[in-house]
DNA sequence: CAGAATCCCATTGGATACTG
DNA sequence: CAGTATCCAATGGGATTCTG
Protein backbone atom coordinates (compact mmCIF):
# COMPACT_ATOMS: atom_id res chain seq x y z
CA UNK A 1 0.00 0.00 0.00
CA UNK A 2 1.09 3.67 -0.67
CA UNK A 3 -0.27 5.35 1.98
CA UNK A 4 2.11 4.29 4.77
CA UNK A 5 5.32 6.14 4.58
CA UNK A 6 7.69 3.72 6.57
CA UNK A 7 9.79 4.24 3.36
CA UNK A 8 10.02 7.67 4.71
CA UNK A 9 12.18 6.90 7.79
CA UNK A 10 14.72 5.13 6.50
CA UNK A 11 15.54 8.13 4.21
CA UNK A 12 16.77 6.07 1.41
CA UNK A 13 14.92 3.92 -1.54
CA UNK A 14 18.01 3.09 -3.33
CA UNK A 15 17.43 5.45 -6.53
CA UNK A 16 14.32 6.56 -6.89
CA UNK A 17 14.18 10.08 -5.36
CA UNK A 18 16.82 12.09 -4.34
CA UNK A 19 15.10 11.96 -0.45
CA UNK A 20 19.05 13.73 -0.39
CA UNK A 21 17.45 17.36 0.70
CA UNK A 22 14.51 15.73 2.81
CA UNK A 23 17.22 15.34 5.30
CA UNK A 24 20.17 17.14 5.10
CA UNK A 25 19.44 19.98 2.15
CA UNK A 26 16.53 21.37 3.35
CA UNK A 27 15.29 20.93 7.02
CA UNK A 28 12.10 22.50 6.10
CA UNK A 29 11.77 21.06 2.81
CA UNK A 30 9.42 18.02 4.11
CA UNK A 31 7.05 20.87 5.20
CA UNK A 32 7.15 22.44 1.91
CA UNK A 33 6.66 19.57 0.28
CA UNK A 34 2.89 19.59 1.50
CA UNK A 35 2.55 23.43 -0.19
CA UNK A 36 3.91 22.26 -3.16
CA UNK A 37 1.33 19.12 -3.18
CA UNK A 38 -1.48 20.55 -5.07
CA UNK A 39 -4.10 18.93 -3.51
CA UNK A 40 -3.31 19.83 0.03
CA UNK A 41 -3.35 23.13 -0.54
CA UNK A 42 -7.16 22.30 -2.49
CA UNK A 43 -7.97 20.75 0.24
CA UNK A 44 -6.81 23.41 3.35
CA UNK A 45 -8.30 26.22 1.23
CA UNK A 46 -11.79 24.30 1.00
CA UNK A 47 -11.23 23.59 4.52
CA UNK A 48 -10.56 27.29 5.98
CA UNK A 49 -14.36 27.86 5.33
CA UNK A 50 -15.28 25.39 7.46
CA UNK A 51 -15.76 21.79 8.73
CA UNK A 52 -16.70 19.33 5.72
CA UNK A 53 -17.61 15.96 5.27
CA UNK A 54 -15.49 13.47 2.70
CA UNK A 55 -17.59 13.19 -0.19
CA UNK A 56 -18.94 17.22 -0.03
CA UNK A 57 -14.93 18.19 0.26
CA UNK A 58 -14.55 15.24 -2.93
CA UNK A 59 -17.81 17.16 -4.67
CA UNK A 60 -16.11 20.95 -4.11
CA UNK A 61 -12.20 20.09 -5.20
CA UNK A 62 -13.70 18.61 -8.57
CA UNK A 63 -11.31 16.53 -10.31
CA UNK A 64 -9.16 14.89 -7.41
CA UNK A 65 -10.11 11.09 -6.94
CA UNK A 66 -11.06 9.17 -4.12
CA UNK A 67 -8.13 8.14 -3.69
CA UNK A 68 -5.98 11.01 -3.66
CA UNK A 69 -8.63 12.73 -1.59
CA UNK A 70 -7.75 9.93 1.17
CA UNK A 71 -4.30 9.99 0.79
CA UNK A 72 -4.00 13.93 1.24
CA UNK A 73 -6.35 14.05 3.79
CA UNK A 74 -4.21 11.78 5.46
CA UNK A 75 -1.07 13.39 5.10
CA UNK A 76 -2.57 16.60 6.57
CA UNK A 77 -3.99 14.74 9.85
CA UNK A 78 -0.85 13.01 10.28
CA UNK A 79 0.96 16.65 10.35
CA UNK A 80 -1.08 17.60 12.93
CA UNK A 81 -3.08 20.13 9.75
CA UNK A 82 -6.57 18.47 10.07
CA UNK A 83 -8.51 16.91 13.10
CA UNK A 84 -10.58 13.65 11.57
CA UNK A 85 -13.84 13.32 13.70
CA UNK A 86 -16.07 10.02 13.13
CA UNK A 87 -19.77 10.43 14.13
CA UNK A 88 -20.96 7.56 15.27
CA UNK A 89 -24.42 7.31 12.86
CA UNK A 90 -25.91 5.13 10.48
CA UNK A 91 -24.48 5.46 7.81
CA UNK A 92 -21.51 7.34 9.18
CA UNK A 93 -20.41 10.49 8.96
CA UNK A 94 -16.66 11.72 9.17
CA UNK A 95 -16.13 15.72 9.33
CA UNK A 96 -12.72 16.94 8.34
CA UNK A 97 -11.69 20.42 10.31
CA UNK A 98 -8.34 22.78 10.19
CA UNK A 99 -6.87 22.88 13.51
CA UNK A 100 -5.13 25.13 15.15
CA UNK A 101 -1.74 24.09 13.10
CA UNK A 102 -3.94 24.01 10.19
CA UNK A 103 -5.31 27.56 9.92
CA UNK A 104 -1.90 29.20 10.86
CA UNK A 105 -1.15 28.03 7.17
CA UNK A 106 -3.62 30.00 5.64
CA UNK A 107 -1.42 33.20 6.39
CA UNK A 108 1.36 32.18 4.19
CA UNK A 109 -0.18 30.63 2.06
CA UNK A 110 -2.47 33.51 0.99
CA UNK A 111 0.51 35.39 0.93
CA UNK A 112 1.91 33.32 -1.93
CA UNK A 113 -0.87 33.17 -3.74
CA UNK A 114 -1.40 37.04 -3.55
CA UNK A 115 2.16 36.84 -5.18
CA UNK A 116 0.98 34.09 -7.56
CA UNK A 117 -2.07 36.05 -8.80
CA UNK A 118 -0.38 39.48 -9.00
CA UNK A 119 2.45 37.90 -11.16
CA UNK A 120 0.90 35.25 -12.82
CA UNK A 121 0.18 37.76 -15.78
CA UNK A 122 4.00 39.00 -15.92
CA UNK A 123 4.81 34.64 -15.91
CA UNK A 124 2.13 33.61 -18.74
CA UNK A 125 3.72 36.54 -20.73
CA UNK A 126 7.61 35.14 -20.18
CA UNK A 127 6.31 31.65 -21.16
CA UNK A 128 4.35 32.83 -24.08
CA UNK A 129 7.93 34.71 -25.10
CA UNK A 130 10.22 31.84 -24.30
CA UNK A 131 7.91 29.21 -26.05
CA UNK A 132 7.54 31.57 -29.38
CA UNK A 133 11.40 32.34 -29.28
CA UNK A 134 12.52 28.43 -28.91
CA UNK A 135 9.85 26.97 -30.78
CA UNK A 136 10.65 29.44 -33.88
CA UNK B 1 12.64 14.59 -24.46
CA UNK B 2 11.15 15.74 -20.96
CA UNK B 3 12.25 19.17 -20.91
CA UNK B 4 9.65 20.75 -23.72
CA UNK B 5 6.55 21.37 -22.59
CA UNK B 6 3.96 21.69 -25.48
CA UNK B 7 2.16 18.86 -23.63
CA UNK B 8 1.21 22.03 -21.09
CA UNK B 9 -0.22 23.72 -23.56
CA UNK B 10 -2.95 21.65 -24.39
CA UNK B 11 -3.63 20.63 -20.96
CA UNK B 12 -4.57 16.87 -21.94
CA UNK B 13 -2.22 13.86 -21.48
CA UNK B 14 -4.49 11.29 -21.28
CA UNK B 15 -4.56 10.28 -18.08
CA UNK B 16 -1.40 10.31 -16.06
CA UNK B 17 -1.95 13.83 -13.72
CA UNK B 18 -5.05 15.38 -12.83
CA UNK B 19 -3.96 18.86 -15.22
CA UNK B 20 -7.54 19.31 -14.34
CA UNK B 21 -6.55 22.06 -11.79
CA UNK B 22 -3.81 23.46 -14.02
CA UNK B 23 -6.51 25.01 -16.20
CA UNK B 24 -9.50 25.14 -14.35
CA UNK B 25 -9.60 24.41 -11.05
CA UNK B 26 -7.10 26.66 -9.46
CA UNK B 27 -5.95 29.21 -12.02
CA UNK B 28 -2.72 29.77 -9.77
CA UNK B 29 -1.77 25.95 -9.42
CA UNK B 30 0.95 25.75 -12.35
CA UNK B 31 2.70 29.27 -10.38
CA UNK B 32 2.47 27.51 -6.94
CA UNK B 33 3.47 24.37 -8.44
CA UNK B 34 7.07 25.72 -9.00
CA UNK B 35 7.34 26.62 -5.18
CA UNK B 36 6.28 22.81 -4.79
CA UNK B 37 9.42 22.01 -6.09
CA UNK B 38 12.18 21.27 -4.32
CA UNK B 39 15.21 22.02 -6.28
CA UNK B 40 13.00 25.60 -7.68
CA UNK B 41 13.41 26.87 -4.28
CA UNK B 42 16.80 25.60 -3.65
CA UNK B 43 18.13 27.50 -6.68
CA UNK B 44 16.15 30.97 -6.18
CA UNK B 45 17.52 30.97 -2.56
CA UNK B 46 21.14 30.08 -3.84
CA UNK B 47 20.60 32.86 -6.74
CA UNK B 48 19.03 35.27 -4.46
CA UNK B 49 23.23 35.85 -3.22
CA UNK B 50 24.05 36.98 -6.75
CA UNK B 51 24.82 36.08 -9.50
CA UNK B 52 25.81 32.49 -10.24
CA UNK B 53 27.73 30.07 -12.61
CA UNK B 54 26.53 26.26 -13.47
CA UNK B 55 29.21 24.71 -12.03
CA UNK B 56 29.39 26.79 -9.14
CA UNK B 57 25.17 26.31 -8.55
CA UNK B 58 25.58 22.60 -8.85
CA UNK B 59 28.60 22.64 -6.26
CA UNK B 60 26.31 24.56 -4.24
CA UNK B 61 23.37 22.94 -4.57
CA UNK B 62 24.67 19.12 -3.29
CA UNK B 63 22.77 16.68 -4.22
CA UNK B 64 21.11 18.06 -7.34
CA UNK B 65 21.90 16.49 -10.73
CA UNK B 66 23.20 18.16 -13.55
CA UNK B 67 20.35 17.11 -15.74
CA UNK B 68 17.10 18.54 -12.75
CA UNK B 69 19.71 21.71 -12.57
CA UNK B 70 19.56 22.32 -16.52
CA UNK B 71 15.75 21.59 -15.92
CA UNK B 72 14.94 23.78 -13.65
CA UNK B 73 17.21 26.71 -14.37
CA UNK B 74 15.17 26.50 -18.12
CA UNK B 75 11.84 26.50 -15.79
CA UNK B 76 12.64 29.67 -13.98
CA UNK B 77 14.23 30.99 -16.99
CA UNK B 78 11.16 30.37 -18.84
CA UNK B 79 8.86 31.86 -15.92
CA UNK B 80 11.31 34.91 -16.17
CA UNK B 81 12.34 34.10 -12.90
CA UNK B 82 15.72 33.53 -13.85
CA UNK B 83 18.29 35.44 -16.49
CA UNK B 84 21.01 33.43 -17.91
CA UNK B 85 23.67 35.16 -19.72
CA UNK B 86 26.15 33.40 -21.76
CA UNK B 87 29.71 35.26 -21.84
CA UNK B 88 31.83 34.90 -25.57
CA UNK B 89 34.78 32.94 -23.49
CA UNK B 90 37.00 29.94 -24.10
CA UNK B 91 35.72 27.81 -22.14
CA UNK B 92 32.38 29.41 -22.50
CA UNK B 93 30.82 31.05 -19.26
CA UNK B 94 27.08 31.09 -18.26
CA UNK B 95 25.81 33.12 -15.11
CA UNK B 96 22.40 32.80 -14.04
CA UNK B 97 20.94 35.51 -12.12
CA UNK B 98 17.53 36.33 -10.19
CA UNK B 99 15.58 38.68 -12.44
CA UNK B 100 12.95 41.66 -10.28
CA UNK B 101 10.36 39.21 -10.52
CA UNK B 102 12.73 36.16 -9.17
CA UNK B 103 13.87 38.34 -6.35
CA UNK B 104 10.12 39.39 -5.73
CA UNK B 105 9.31 35.90 -4.97
CA UNK B 106 11.77 35.60 -1.90
CA UNK B 107 9.56 37.28 0.38
CA UNK B 108 6.37 35.34 -0.26
CA UNK B 109 8.58 32.55 0.22
CA UNK B 110 10.84 33.34 3.05
CA UNK B 111 7.57 33.87 4.69
CA UNK B 112 6.55 30.32 4.34
CA UNK B 113 9.99 29.19 5.26
CA UNK B 114 9.38 31.08 8.53
CA UNK B 115 5.67 29.11 8.94
CA UNK B 116 7.90 26.04 8.57
CA UNK B 117 10.51 26.80 10.69
CA UNK B 118 8.26 27.52 13.27
CA UNK B 119 5.64 24.85 13.19
CA UNK B 120 8.39 22.25 12.25
CA UNK B 121 8.79 20.76 15.94
CA UNK B 122 5.25 20.74 16.28
CA UNK B 123 4.48 19.31 12.89
CA UNK B 124 6.79 16.09 13.47
CA UNK B 125 6.02 16.01 16.98
CA UNK B 126 1.92 15.22 15.18
CA UNK B 127 3.96 12.77 12.77
CA UNK B 128 5.62 10.87 15.64
CA UNK B 129 2.29 10.56 17.37
CA UNK B 130 0.66 9.43 14.23
CA UNK B 131 2.71 6.72 13.62
CA UNK B 132 3.10 5.84 17.18
CA UNK B 133 -1.10 5.22 17.37
CA UNK B 134 -1.29 3.99 13.45
CA UNK B 135 1.76 1.28 13.88
CA UNK B 136 0.68 0.29 17.61
C1' DC C 1 32.61 24.67 -18.71
C1' DA C 2 27.83 24.08 -19.82
C1' DG C 3 24.91 21.48 -21.41
C1' DA C 4 22.02 17.68 -24.50
C1' DA C 5 20.57 12.90 -25.21
C1' DT C 6 19.56 8.33 -23.70
C1' DC C 7 18.43 4.58 -20.53
C1' DC C 8 15.60 2.94 -17.08
C1' DC C 9 13.71 2.15 -12.50
C1' DA C 10 10.75 4.22 -8.79
C1' DT C 11 6.95 6.85 -7.57
C1' DT C 12 2.56 9.13 -8.80
C1' DG C 13 -2.04 8.87 -9.26
C1' DG C 14 -6.47 7.69 -11.99
C1' DA C 15 -9.80 3.88 -12.62
C1' DT C 16 -12.15 0.26 -10.78
C1' DA C 17 -13.99 -3.03 -7.57
C1' DC C 18 -14.92 -4.29 -2.82
C1' DT C 19 -16.18 -3.46 2.39
C1' DG C 20 -18.27 -1.98 7.06
C1' DC D 1 -21.17 7.31 3.47
C1' DA D 2 -16.35 6.72 3.91
C1' DG D 3 -13.17 4.51 2.90
C1' DT D 4 -9.51 0.24 1.39
C1' DA D 5 -7.17 -2.68 -2.05
C1' DT D 6 -5.40 -3.71 -6.54
C1' DC D 7 -3.99 -2.70 -11.29
C1' DC D 8 -1.56 -0.14 -14.46
C1' DA D 9 -0.17 4.05 -17.45
C1' DA D 10 2.46 8.15 -17.21
C1' DT D 11 5.83 11.03 -15.21
C1' DG D 12 10.02 12.03 -12.42
C1' DG D 13 14.57 11.96 -11.95
C1' DG D 14 19.38 9.68 -11.17
C1' DA D 15 23.22 7.74 -13.80
C1' DT D 16 25.79 7.73 -17.74
C1' DT D 17 27.59 9.13 -22.15
C1' DC D 18 28.55 12.56 -25.75
C1' DT D 19 29.36 17.47 -27.61
C1' DG D 20 30.68 22.59 -28.76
Amino acid sequence: MDVTDSRSQTGETGRGRPSALQEFKCPIRDVLDRVGDAWSVLVVTNLAEGPTRFNELKRRIEGISQRMLTVTLRHLERDGLVSRTVMPTTPPQVEYALTDLGHSLCRPLDVLADWATANQPLIRASRERYDAESGG
